[in-house]
RNA sequence: GGGCCCGUAGCUCAGUGGAUAGAGCAACGGAUUUCUAAUCCGUUGGCCGGAGGUUCGAAUCCUCUCGGGCCCGCCA
């Protein structure tokens, strides 16, 4: 919509000044139109016109060039005011209706490509809530990116080599002997019971590979709770095992970008931008976890997707500048990897902070916060805030919230819809309604937020900001809510009746479409 | 000491150059013979951490400053 306008308001500018500019369009609010832009503040500094005669010139254009408003004004202080009109308006009704499931989706990713890491959660322990944020906004970007044509993996990094499952079998093992564990192992109580699984297996020669899979199946098995499934789960070893991460520190050699000292493997990161120097071999021959993924991200380059894009957590956003750095030395094209940074959670009950920690075990499961507030409610407070804004999480917050949660809010309005139609059945939905009875404002404000979903959709995954679509499920259920206490829409009056169901499939439509995007359920009773 | 993020209503957060700064929760007052009251309507609530600067215009950009989180490993 935002698209359609602005190239209208273009090519106006265009014949008047010639002028090539980008307009952007906004939603203003309610009082002053359905979309504006400032545009004409923003050339006017390029013309030797007062504002007021320049937007009056384009207003006149604009409604020459185009059938879609009802009306167009230009204010004192430069702003142009669209009102669409209501023809337009009612035959989107009928659009959200035919285009059904795909209502809100777009192609301007068509034929482009992303690889999306996140999550990676090491394999020494269950997933927390930590893990939760990135779960949650990880599948909700794919989603998204997905919506407007792009086509996505999803990605799952297992760091199953070096000390910290080193450490894990140590300590899983010293359990399963009723011993102490050893010095800077894991205390908690998911190391004895998987000792007492693996009991039968210590002896294996696999043993590690039987462990690490424990805890990965326990991971996967959360987060298909959760209502995610990655499509490649890409472990360290292999790396190792292919010869990846020796080819990859070849190429480094071969750049000119390494040197030794003190019995390791140096890569020169200062000189592109990294403010220390990085090992890559350590004194003892062993890698390190930096050596093995640039031979990841190596990997990720020659699978020859469009874009990819990591999930970080704060506590690695240091760790960028050796990463960009090893690419660059590479030769790779470092502007396709995009890392979003996700500051951490802090998770209270009432007042009181809640301690993570996985070496003391003092901590709370993802598997138990969505046991505890459930799936919906978890992924919707999860993805409500932006990644880059640190999240307080309280539990007692969640839990207490659970009847007036925005998560039921939103699922209400679509139980309510399906209820009038549950009401209605002996109406049947009527195409040829005159959707021209659909004159209430409530009715107004509810179809333009529903047309609004694709210029939402838009916006949310090129940003990368799932919450976008947290904030327009909550506004469209409040829409929606509004209307059903302005508006009755099973009534005698056949025709009105008619017309008001067609509006309702569309917001029904629209708002499952949405929930079905975050993967929250939609259901039909509450 | 250096780097990144955050600071907006009592609480949790949207808004990142444009019009009189918003929502939910909490508090208070109303609405149910009605398609689901898990709802709606109304009221209260703000020096956008602070100080300078840039701009016709700043919560938004720049500098400084205060407060909080994370990081600065031959851990992963």
């Amino acid at each position: 919509m935002k698209q359609l306008i602005s190239s209208i308001v273009e090519k106006s500018i265009s014949n008047i000044y010639s002028l090539q500019e980008k307009v952007e369009i906004n939603i203003p609010n309610k009082r002053f139109g359905d979309y504006s832009t400032n545009i004409i503040l923003q050339i006017s500094s390029k013309i030797n016109e007062p504002i007021a005669e320049i937007a009056a010139k384009a207003v006149n254009s604009i409604l020459k060039e185009s059938k879609l408003f009802k009306n167009v004004e230009c204010t004192k202080n430069g702003f142009i005011n669209f009102t669409i009109n209501d023809e337009y308006l009612s035959a989107q009704i009928k659009e959200i209706r035919k285009q059904g499931k795909l209502y809100g989706t777009s192609s301007i990713g068509k034929g482009k490509t992303v690889l999306l890491e996140f999550v990676s959660a090491n394999p020494t322990g269950p997933l927390h809530i930590g893990h939760g944020r990135w779960a949650a906004i990880g599948d909700n970007i794919a989603s998204l990116l997905s919506a407007v044509g792009y086509k996505v993996e999803r990605e799952y990094y297992i760091n199953d080599v070096g000390n910290q499952v080193e450490k894990l079998e140590l300590s899983v093992r010293a359990r399963a002997n009723n011993k102490e564990i050893p010095e800077g192992g894991y205390g908690g109580a998911y190391v004895i019971d998987l000792a007492e699984k693996l009991k039968a297996d210590l002896n294996k020669p696999n043993f590690r590979i039987l462990l690490i899979n424990a805890i990965l199946d326990d991971q996967k098995r959360v987060l298909r709770e959760f209502g995610l499934s990655f499509d490649n789960y890409y472990s360290e070893e292999t790396l190792h095992k292919s010869g990846k991460v020796k080819e990859t520190l070849n190429l480094l050699d071969k750049s000119g970008n390494t040197f030794n000292e003190g019995g390791a493997l140096w890569f020169k990161s200062m000189d592109l931008g990294d403010d220390k120097n990085r090992v890559l071999v350590k004194e003892t021959g062993e890698t390190t976890y930096f050596a093995a993924d640039i031979a990841y991200h190596l990997d990720k380059f020659k699978r020859g997707y469009s874009h990819i894009i990591n999930i970080w957590g704060a506590d690695h956003h240091g760790y960028v500048p050796r990463l960009k750095a090893a690419l660059k030395a590479l030769g790779l094209e470092t502007n396709k990897l995009e890392i979003i940074i996700g500051q951490m959670v802090a998770l209270f009950r009432g007042k009181e902070p809640v301690k993570m920690s996985k070496r003391t075990g003092e901590m709370i499961t993802l598997e138990e916060v969505i046991q505890e507030i459930g799936k919906d409610s978890a992924r919707f407070f999860l993805a409500m805030t932006s990644a880059q804004s640190h999240l307080e999480f309280d539990l007692e917050l969640a839990k207490k919230h659970a009847a007036s949660n925005p998560v039921y809010y939103v699922q209400y309005a679509h139980a309510r819809l399906c209820s009038i139609f549950r009401e209605g059945h002996g109406i049947v939905l009527n195409e040829k309604a005159d959707l021209g009875l659909l004159t209430h404002p409530a009715e107004r404000d509810l179809i333009l937020k529903l047309i609004s979903i694709k210029d939402e959709i838009i916006s949310a995954a090129l940003k990368r900001e799932p919450h976008i679509m947290i904030e327009y499920a909550k506004n469209l259920s409040a829409l929606f809510h509004n209307y059903y206490h302005k508006c009755r829409i099973l009534s005698d009056d056949l025709e009105l009746t008619s017309a008001r169901l067609m509006l309702a499939d569309a917001a029904r439509i629209v708002l499952k479409n949405v929930l079905e995007l975050l993967k929250v359920e939609a259901p039909e009773r509450m």
